[in-house]
RNA sequence: GAUCCUGUAGCUCAGCCGGUAGAGCACAUCACUUUUAAUGAUGUGGCCCUGGGUUCGAAUCCCAGCGGGAUCACCA
C-alpha cells in the first residue's frame, strides 16, 4: 500500500483536516527543508482528491532567533546574532525588507513552482497580532506541570526560575539571549543575560513588561504546542530528529494532551535527503540548496523524487548518472503505469497523481540519457529529433516538458556530470589519441575513409557505413565504435557515431581520417583469419555466397591474401590469409584453388 | 545509552493486512544489418540476516538477537 494511502486510512473524514509545516528562514534553505513542504502537500492533495475538508498552512518562524551566520555573510550578520529574524536588515543588495523575507521569499516561490498551494504565515504577525497572548497566558501559568514534561521525557533538568519565554530586549533588541525570572500574571520580569548562550551575546539589561502582542516569543517546543491549540492542528509531520522518543515531537505532544488535554496532530515523520549516503550539507556546494535542486530539475521529477520514498525511509539521492538516469526512467515508467488504465498500477497511478501537476494528459519524451547525449552536440535540434522519435508533432504539453529536460540534462552536466560522463569534441589528433588505436583500428580507418566519399552525407548512412566497413576490414561494429570515439573524442564510448560524424561534418571527419598514418602489414596480422577459420567460413555461408574474388598485397617480406565475398543480401565481406613471407604467384593460385575446391566456391582474381 | 529505518538473486530494489519467491541491471545461450545506461527470445541464479513464537501454512505478523544506516540526549 502506498503511503498515502496509510495516511488517509488514519484520518477521520467527518473531522475538518488542518496541516500545518513551518520552516526558519535563517538561511538558504536546504534540499531537504523540501521533503516536509512536499509530504504534507501530498497529504492535502490526497485528501482533497477524497473529498476531505482540508486545509494547508505554512509559517515562516521569523520570530527566531539569528543563531547562526549564513556563509560567507559574517560581516553583514554577526552583529545581529540573537535578534529575531525578522528586525535584522537583509544581506546587501537584497530587495526584502529583512532577513527573514530574504531567505523565505525565495522558499515560497519554489512553492509555486513546485505547485504546492498552502496558505502562508508568518509568525511575528501572529505574536504582533496577539493571536497567541492566549496561548502564552495559558502556558505561563502551567509551566510548572511543563517543567515536569520536560523532566519525563526527555530527563532535562529546569531551573525552578525557568519560564518558558523569551521577550525581546528593549535595550539591545535580542531575543535571543534574554531569560525570564518572573510572571505576576500580567508582566514578565526578565534579564538579557550575556552568557545565556554561546553564540550572542546580551546586553546585561533588567527589564519588565507584557509578554502578549509580540513582545516576545515561545520556545520552540512551546510554540508547537500554542500552534496546535490555538489552530486546532490536525496533521503535522516532523523530521525524524524531532520525531524519536524523547525529541521536541514527543515532549509538545504529551505537553498538549496532558496539560491541555488536547490530541496532538497526527504525525508523519519523514527521513533526511542524503547524498551518496551522506546528509546533504549546504556547506558541501552545489545541489545542496533547495533553490539549486529546484533549478536542476523539473517540478514533477523534484516531487517524484521527495514522494516516492516512504517518508520515513531516507532519499539517498545520488548526482551520479546512472542514479539520475534511472530517476527519470522510472518516472517515465509510472507514468505509462499511470494511463495504462491496468488495475495492478494503482500504486503507479497514486504516485503519479501527487508527483505531476497536471495528471489529465499523457505525453511521449525522449529518455534523459538520449537528451543529455544531444545536448552536448550543440548542432542538433533536439525537438526534431524528439519528432521523429515519436513519429508525430509535439503537443504543447510535450514541447514544454522536452524543454524542461534539456535545461535538466544542461544542468547535470554543468554541475553533476563527471569527465567520464561527458564528452569533448577533440580538434586535433594527439599523440595520446595514437597511441590508443589499435593495428584493427587502422584498418577500419582505411576502409572506412574510403567508402565514405561514395555516400550520401546522412546521420543513417553514416551509421550504416560503419557496419558496411565493419565487415570489409575485417573488425567487429563494437571496436569500429571505440576507433571513432577515440579518435573523436579521446574517450572508449560516446553518443551515436551517425550523429556525431554528421554534426562534425564531412569535410572534418574525412581530413582527420585522412590525416592518420599507419602501414598495412600490421593491419594484415591483426585482421586474418587462419586457413581453417577461412573453411569454416566458406562452408558456413556457401549458400549465400553470390560471388567471390581475390587479391593479393606484398610488403616488407610479409604478405596477404583477402578474399571478398558477396552475400546475397548485398552485404560484402572479406576474410584475410596472412603470411610472414612473399607468396609466388603459383602459391597464391594454390591456395586460392584449395580453399575453392573444398568450399565449392568459385573464386576469381579481384 | 535511547529511538527510527534497513537486511530478499552478483548489484539496485519490489513483494509485507499470511497461501508455490519477483522486476530491472549483470551473466549465459541463440537470433540479429545499427553501440543513444536500453535489439529480440530463452535461460542460470535465492536456508527471503539468525533463533524462537502464533498458524494447517510465515519473506510477510509477534518476541529476542546480529549486521548496516540515520537521529536524539543543550537549542531550533
Amino acid at each position: 500500500m502506498f503511503w498515502t494511502q496509510e495516511v488517509l486510512k488514519a484520518l477521520d473524514k467527518n473531522e475538518v483536516q488542518l496541516i500545518n509545516d513551518s520552516k526558519t528562514p535563517s538561511g538558504e534553505p536546504h534540499v531537504g527543508s523540501l521533503r516536509g513542504v512536499l509530504v504534507h502537500d501530498a497529504i492535502f492533495k490526497v485528501l482533497k482528491g477524497e473529498d476531505y475538508q482540508v486545509k494547508y498552512i505554512f509559517g515562516s518562524d521569523d520570530y527566531d532567533p539569528v543563531d547562526e551566520i549564513p556563509k560567507g555573510q559574517d560581516d553583514h550578520f554577526t552583529k545581529y546574532l540573537g535578534m529575531p529574524l525578522c528586525n535584522v536588515p537583509p544581506p546587501p543588495g537584497s530587495e526584502y525588507s529583512d532577513m527573514a523575507e530574504h531567505f523565505i521569499s525565495g522558499f515560497f516561490k519554489i512553492f509555486d513552482d513546485l505547485g504546492v498551494k498552502a496558505e502562508k504565515y508568518r509568525m511575528r504577525d501572529v505574536y504582533r497580532s496577539g493571536k497567541f497572548n492566549e496561548a502564552i497566558e495559558k502556558i505561563l501559568l502551567k509551566r510548572d506541570a511543563i517543567k515536569e514534561i520536560y523532566r519525563q521525557v526527555s530527563g532535562s533538568e529546569k531551573s525552578d526560575k525557568w519560564y518558558p519565554f523569551q521577550v525581546i530586549c528593549e535595550n539591545c533588541g535580542r531575543i535571543g539571549t534574554t531569560e525570564v525570572i518572573d510572571f505576576d500574571g500580567k508582566e514578565v520580569t526578565y534579564v538579557c543575560r550575556p552568557d545565556l548562550v554561546k553564540w550572542a551575546t546580551g546586553c546585561g539589561h533588567t527589564g519588565k513588561m507584557s509578554p502578549y502582542d509580540g513582545n516576545g516569543k515561545l520556545p520552540w517546543k512551546l510554540e508547537w504546542v500554542a500552534k496546535w491549540m490555538t489552530w486546532g492542528i490536525t496533521i503535522e509531520g516532523a523530521g525524524m530528529d524531532h520525531s524519536t522518543k524523547g525529541g521536541s515531537r514527543d515532549v509538545s505532544g504529551r505537553i498538549l494532551r496532558e496539560v491541555f488535554g488536547k490530541k496532538p496532530p497526527y504525525n508523519v515523520p519523514y527521513g533526511f535527503f542524503l547524498t551518496e549516503g551522506a546528509k546533504m550539507s549546504s556547506s558541501k556546494g552545489i545541489g545542496a540548496t533547495a533553490r539549486e535542486m529546484n533549478e536542476f530539475l523539473a517540478p514533477e521529477m523534484l516531487r517524484y523524487l521527495m514522494l516516492s520514498t516512504p517518508p520515513k525511509r531516507a532519499i539517498n539521492f545520488s548526482p551520479s548518472e546512472s542514479f539520475i538516469v534511472k530517476l527519470y526512467n522510472d518516472f517515465d515508467s509510472v507514468r505509462e503505469g499511470a494511463f495504462s488504465g491496468l488495475e495492478e498500477k494503482e500504486q503507479q497511478r497514486q504516485i503519479y497523481q501527487i508527483s505531476e501537476l497536471n495528471t489529465s494528459e499523457n505525453y511521449h519524451i525522449p529518455s534523459f540519457s538520449l537528451i543529455k547525449n544531444l545536448v552536448q552536440m550543440p548542432h542538433i535540434d533536439i525537438y526534431a529529433a524528439a519528432r521523429e522519435l515519436k513519429g508525430d508533432g509535439l503537443t504543447e504539453l510535450e514541447g514544454y516538458r522536452l524543454g524542461s529536460r534539456i535545461r535538466s540534462a544542461k544542468f547535470w552536466l554543468e554541475h553533476f556530470a563527471t569527465d567520464e560522463d561527458k564528452f569533448t569534441i577533440q580538434h586535433e589528433l594527439t599523440e595520446e589519441i595514437l597511441e590508443k588505436l589499435e593495428p584493427e583500428h587502422y584498418g577500419l580507418i582505411q576502409q572506412f575513409r574510403q567508402d565514405l566519399h561514395h555516400i550520401e552525407w546522412t546521420e543513417t548512412n553514416i551509421q550504416q557505413q560503419i557496419f558496411d566497413s565493419s565487415r570489409m576490414v575485417p573488425i567487429t561494429p563494437k571496436s569500429s565504435f571505440k576507433a571513432m570515439y577515440l579518435i573523436f573524442l579521446n574517450k572508449d564510448r560516446g553518443p551515436q557515431v551517425g550523429n556525431l560524424l554528421y554534426y562534425l561534418g564531412r569535410e572534418t571527419v574525412l581530413n582527420r581520417l585522412e590525416s592518420i598514418q599507419f602501414s598495412e602489414p600490421p593491419v594484415w596480422k591483426a585482421c586474418s583469419v587462419t586457413l581453417a577459420e577461412l573453411n569454416d567460413f566458406g562452408n558456413e555461408h556457401k549458400e549465400k555466397i553470390v560471388s567471390a574474388h581475390y587479391r593479393y598485397k606484398a610488403e616488407r617480406q610479409v604478405s596477404c591474401i583477402e578474399f571478398i565475398f558477396e552475400l546475397n543480401n548485398g552485404q560484402k565481406m572479406l576474410r584475410r590469409l596472412y603470411f610472414e613471407s612473399y607468396l609466388e604467384p603459383e602459391e597464391v593460385v594454390k591456395v586460392v584453388d584449395d580453399f575453392a575446391n573444398k568450399s565449392n566456391i568459385v573464386v576469381l582474381p579481384d
